[in-house]
Order: structure tokens, then sequence, then C-alpha cells
DNA sequence: AGTTAGTCCCGGGAGC
DNA sequence: TGCTCCCGGGACTAA
């Protein structure tokens, strides 16, 4: 599933096929349509799939950036300005094609969803398996709230010192650590992949509670993460199951991966354990993590 | 008013 | 082969 590394990845292939292009048509799959004409909210959020095909087709793409797990295309025609905003859910991919054909594997063929004709004269083909990503034009960014909510990125001294000052909140205080850090409004990005990582490398128990580990033990784990974070952009992403970037390909991040989805701990050896907390499932080994 | 549980977008993979 | 169940990022809503 994609997280901040996976996310950063497909925002830097892709940005060299998009910047200075222009929308020149969309379509959206019939399937969607479908969905959206029974009332569902299915990947285009905010507007009818209707609307996003009167309304794309003329703005030129003047940057791609990432925010959190979240990617904006900045858009611009004439002298206005818009936002698209993308989210890849579990198994969102965008393919930069000629053709559908290019894209190798059939779960993908089959689940294309929206697509973009750019004046290059190829296609920018969004592909979303189980239909969890989301694609959301914004005339500015705070159209849409959550998106302010967000906390900082990690990799800077204000994503840091926000972290810090969430955890002496009353709210979080008593809170498992590891819903701690993968709460989007305490630290951007960090999923479950990189949470279970973070914490085996720590050695602290994904239940502990954030009010019973230290600000310099909070503060270790904040450099752990960033430093996960970074091996898995560096390694081109974890392809745990459908996470593909810009070329169809896997990431190699997931063959060094030491606890999530681990049958056993590869430090002791002893039988890993899951819980289930904030509703995501968290492996950890019972005796290196505590 | 703050917290938690449920709901919704889904198809695929596992297990029987 | 075919059925059923479970999984999950994130926002929203009901309790």
């Amino acid at each position: 599933m994609p997280e901040l590394p996976e996310v950063e990845g497909v925002v830097e292939s892709l940005r060299p096929f998009v910047i200075d292009q222009t929308i020149e048509e969309v379509e959206v799959s019939k399937q969607l349509l479908v969905s959206h004409e029974a009332g569902k909210a299915a990947i285009i959020k905010g507007c009818s799939p209707e609307e996003l095909i009167r309304e794309l087709p003329g703005y030129r793409i003047t940057a791609l950036t990432r925010k959190s797990k979240y990617m904006y295309f900045a858009l611009q025609r004439k002298n206005e300005e818009a936002l698209l905003v993308g989210h890849l859910g579990m198994t969102g991919a965008w393919f930069p094609v000629e053709t559908e054909e290019a894209i190798q594997e059939d779960k993908f063929r089959k689940h294309i969803h929206v697509k973009l004709r750019l004046s290059g004269g190829y296609w920018l083909i969004y592909s979303d398996i189980r239909r969890f990503g989301e694609l959301r034009l914004l005339q500015q960014e705070a159209d849409y709230p959550p998106l302010l909510q967000m906390a900082p990125e990690p990799f800077t001294e204000e994503g840091r010192q926000h972290y810090l000052s969430m955890s002496e909140i009353a709210k979080y205080r008593n809170k498992p650590v590891k819903g701690f850090i993968m709460d989007g409004h305490v630290l951007s990005g960090c999923g479950n992949i990189y949470a279970t990582e973070a914490l085996f490398r720590m050695k602290i128990h994904p239940n502990r509670k954030v009010a019973r580990i230290s600000k310099s033990r909070l503060n270790a784990l904040y450099d752990t993460i960033v430093d996960v974070l970074n091996e898995g952009i560096a390694r081109g992403g974890s392809s745990i199951s459908d996470y593909r970037n810009v070329n169809g390909g896997a990431g190699s991040m997931q063959h060094f991966l030491q606890m999530y989805g681990k049958k056993m701990c590869s430090t002791c050896l002893t039988e890993t354990k899951q819980l289930i907390i904030a509703g995501r499932t968290s492996t950890y080994c019972p005796k290196c993590q505590r």
C-alpha cells in the first residue's frame, strides 16, 4: 500500500511527463459513472465525473508535488488557477503511456478509471483496483479543509516539533504509540508498513502508551521513522501487494523489511504476534519489543 | 464537547 | 470450482 515513500516515487517519476503539459481530454470509466449515478463517491470526490470531464480540459499542469500521501497537481488556465489533488488509497497507480495496452498487468489494465489526454500526445492513466483512491478538483487547497489539518512534512524541524508537542496533548497521551505515529494529524505519511518497521527497530511495543515513552525515546523514534521513510524512498518503495511505480515496476523495500508481515522475529527467531491497533493489524516481536 | 464505533468507497486473496 | 470473509487510508457521522 502506498505510504509517503511510494507517493514520493510516483511524484518524482511522473513530474517530467506532466510539467507544462495541457490536459486536452478526460475519460472516466463506465464503472465509475455507474457508481456515481448510484450516489456513490467512488474515486472522484467533491464533484461529478461529468464536471471533471468538463472542467479539466484546457488546464496546464505547472507543478506536481507531494504533501503527506497526497499528490498536488497545480493547474493553470489563462489567469485561472486550480488544484487537482490525488490520493492512491490502497491500490491506486498512475501510468503515463501511449495506449492502455502499455500497462502490463491485467489487474491494473482492468481497473483503469480516469484517463487524461495530455498535449504531449500520450495518456496519463489512473488505475485503481479497489477504488479507495481519490481525485479532487479544487480552486485552492483551503477548499478541502482536511488538507490543512495534516501534520507538517516529517523531514522538517517543524514536523519534529509538531510531533513532540502532540505527544503532550491529553487525547494522545493515553493512546498506543502505533496509532499515534500513524495519525496524519501527528506525523505525515507514516502508514502501517513504516510504523511497524520503526517500532521494531526501536524495540518499542506497538501498544505502549505515548505517555509511557520518555521524551528522548520519542525523539529517537522520530529519527527512526525518518530513516525508514528515507530508506523506502531510496529503494523505490515497498511493493507488498499492489504498489507499482509509473513504469509498472515494483519497488524493492519489501525485501528489506524486518517485521511487517513476518511470522518470525529476524533478531531472536521468536514467533511474532499481532494486535489490532487503531483498526490496523500490528505485527511485533513479544520478546524484543517492550 | 470530546471519544469511540460504525460506515463507506471495493476487489482480491485466503480458507474452506 | 465456488462461496464467504476479511482487509484497509481517511473522512465523516451517529452514538
